[in-house]
DNA sequence: AAATTCTCCTGAAGGC
DNA sequence: TGCCTTCAGGAGAATT
């Protein structure tokens, strides 16, 4: 499920390739994505020149002359780029045609979004609230302390918010907060300086090794060469349920916090200030782990 | 306002 | 084997 790192190994992947090149064609299978896709996007992009690739927490930005395609790969949307006369499969749903090859947007769930975005894209609906990137200096211990003041939720849902921070999904703030050694259902107005810091220098260190690796790949995400990615093998808690923690060998937790599969481990993720933790959390009986790949 | 729950979708996996 | 149910999850929308 594309996180951060899974949408900038996509843009790494892509960029070197549709930079500057034309758009001869547009193909539109399928419109009914997250939103709509508008027919206009057809003739708004045609012969126009991609003049920037760019990346806005999980958005990829395509910027052209008049406009911006922007495109969020939902959960389990893939951006791929193939030879001209590659056969379109089920779920690929729209073509972006240049002169040498295609890129073909894939999204199985169709949690996706292709937009055309006019005027400046930060200003968009989708964008401007979009909190940090956690991979610049604004993103510090400092900045989350202060973001954290008078808020009540568990510290998990906090860093998975994107008005707060972008980029962090369920597989890396799970594995962030076993790095920093925090309690996922933490309060997060109760973390100080030192745990903001050491959780701002874990979220960035598990993004960056991701970003290494080319992603983390479960199920199906691949790059835009239709390779995997590595990181599902560093993974020290997310899918491992129930399995020895790498730190100590007791066996991990499992919960869920917002809807989401949360996965610790109850001795080096302690809670230490009170009130001890915020957000109804589900405990989940007979869990059995699942981790694929 | 902030926190919480609901919702979209398909494929995989489990139960019987 | 096969049908049925359940689940996963990003993030906006709806609700509390």
């Amino acid at each position: 499920m594309p996180e951060l790192p899974e949408v900038e190994t996509t843009l790494r992947g892509i960029q070197p390739k549709i930079l500057h090149q034309v758009i001869q064609g547009i193909t539109i299978r399928h419109t009914q994505l997250r939103w709509p896709v508008t027919p206009k996007i057809k003739s708004k992009t045609l012969n126009q020149v991609i003049q920037a690739v760019e990346r806005r927490g999980k958005y990829l930005l395509l910027r052209l002359k008049n406009g911006t395609l922007l495109i969020h790969l939902g959960m389990s949307g893939k951006l791929r780029i193939l030879p001209k006369d590659t056969p379109a499969q089920k779920h690929d749903h729209i073509d972006l045609i240049f002169s040498h090859d295609i890129l073909r947007f894939t999204d199985p769930r169709r949690f996706g979004a292709f937009l055309w975005v006019e005027g400046d894209p930060s200003q968009h609906m989708l964008l401007k609230r979009l909190g940090v990137e956690p991979l610049t200096t604004a993103f510090n211990g400092r900045y989350l302390k202060q973001q954290a003041q008078r808020r009540v939720l568990a510290v998990k849902l906090f860093i998975m918010d994107n008005q707060v921070v972008v980029g962090v999904g369920n597989i890396y703030a799970n594995e962030a907060l076993f790095l920093a050694k925090i309690h996922p259902q933490t309060s997060v107005s109760s973390l100080d300086l030192a745990e903001c810091n050491r959780l701002a220098r874990a979220i960035k260190q598990v993004l960056r090794s991701a970003i290494r690796a080319g992603g983390t790949t479960l199920r199906d995400f691949s790059d835009s060469q239709g390779n995997p990615g590595y990181f599902s093998q560093d993974l020290q808690v997310y899918g491992r349920q129930n399995l020895p923690c790498f730190n100590c060998a007791r066996p991990l937790a499992l919960i869920k916090l917002g809807q989401r599969a949360t996965v610790f481990c109850p001795s080096c993720q302690v809670i230490t200030a009170s009130p001890p933790s915020y957000s109804k959390a589900v405990h989940v009986r007979n869990a059995k782990s699942n981790i694929s790949n």
